[in-house]
DNA sequence: TGAAAAAATTGATCTATGGTAAGAAAAAAT
DNA sequence: ATTTTTTCTTACCATAGATCAATTTTTTCA
């Protein structure tokens, strides 16, 4: 069954304390398409992705959006720098299949923190990997040609690429899709 | 002075609680253009700037070097994946200036975090900060122009900016040391 | 199952940035 | 202060990826 349990494997919560975080977050069924956070808005929550898979993007002036992230189950998704700091949102998430999330207020997960603090420990080492994760995105981004970002991108995202759309993909990777197609024909030739 | 005060300003610690993080952390002096940490090294530690300016970088394939970060007065520095994943470092950290920087060990700052919990929330706080500084420089990698990247790095780096050589700031903008100059010419036109 | 909509591909150009090579300017060393 | 080394700039050409405009393929849904 997919429920808190398994977001914190590995803590040995006590009933207890399951119960105090169980009634600090909320379920949310999403069907395909829905907007979970929209730009602009103040974002007080960080989301656990249950199943179904979700999108991060930016929307620059030009109108063109860039993912920033996908998340399948098991996933934790936000507008980091609006959620942690307060600031309206920068990022929009939308789901790209029909999606069921825990909803984290950050006043709740503050409060958890305060109450369990292995729980916060817990947040801090999953933060510091995601942490490592951006970097390495970043280091792609600066050192490697379009493909390169491509095949990589097909081994970090094995699971969850087939249900992505090749647009998607592309502006995840900063590149047009019809140069992801070009890339996807060269790649086929071999 | 700069020392350990400064680092945890704002979280009011008792003299012995002090006297526990100084036993657990290394000054360390560097000259201009000595190696902080190595790519391949095993990355043991992580860095906090007192004086001067480190910038870590990654070296490709092709030998070419992109920088991540630079680290001045009150910045952390380190390989985050490798510090937190102990993993061998797939990045280099070397002192650009005369630098001085206290050193923190993976080891002694868990010690610190058991025994000082307030230091784990202000770790965690600062982490999720630079989580968010990441999470705009990817979106900035992927939605802006060599141009608007060169200009956005003047406005966040104000204070820097003078002390690093253009063909760092190049690199760390992901442009040749050429294209930079291009650049600067463009805009010192208007 | 067939029409409509969405997604992917292709070809023909265009453009921002890269690569190479040389020289100018600035900084460091003697 | 002069020389040497490092950094920055410029010019010319090359290239990866963008843009525009169809067209084909796949998916959706009535």
């Amino acid at each position: 069954m997919k429920s808190i349990a398994e977001i914190f494997k590995g803590l040995e919560l006590t009933d207890s304390e399951y119960q105090f975080i169980k009634e600090r977050c909320q379920k949310l069924e999403l069907s395909k398409g829905e907007i979970l956070l929209e730009k602009g808005q103040p974002t007080l929550s960080q989301y656990y992705v249950l199943e179904g898979c979700l999108r991060s993007f930016f929307e620059d002036a030009q109108e063109r959006d860039h993912t920033l992230q996908f998340a399948i189950h098991d996933w934790w998704i936000s507008d980091y720098t609006a959620f942690f700091d307060g600031n309206p949102a920068v990022l929009t998430i939308e789901s790209i299949q029909k999606t069921t999330v825990l909803e984290f207020t950050r006043k709740a997960q503050i409060e958890i923190f305060e109450s369990i603090p292995k729980v916060e420990s817990f947040f801090r080492e999953k933060m510091e990997h995601s942490f490592g994760a951006f970097q390495k995105r970043i280091i792609n981004d600066l050192s490697k040609t379009a493909k390169e970002k491509y095949l990589d991108f097909l081994q970090t995202h094995k699971e969850i690429e087939t249900h992505i759309k090749n647009y998607h993909i592309a502006s995840f990777l900063g590149i047009t899709t019809e140069s992801l197609s070009r890339i996807r024909r060269e790649l086929a030739k071999h």
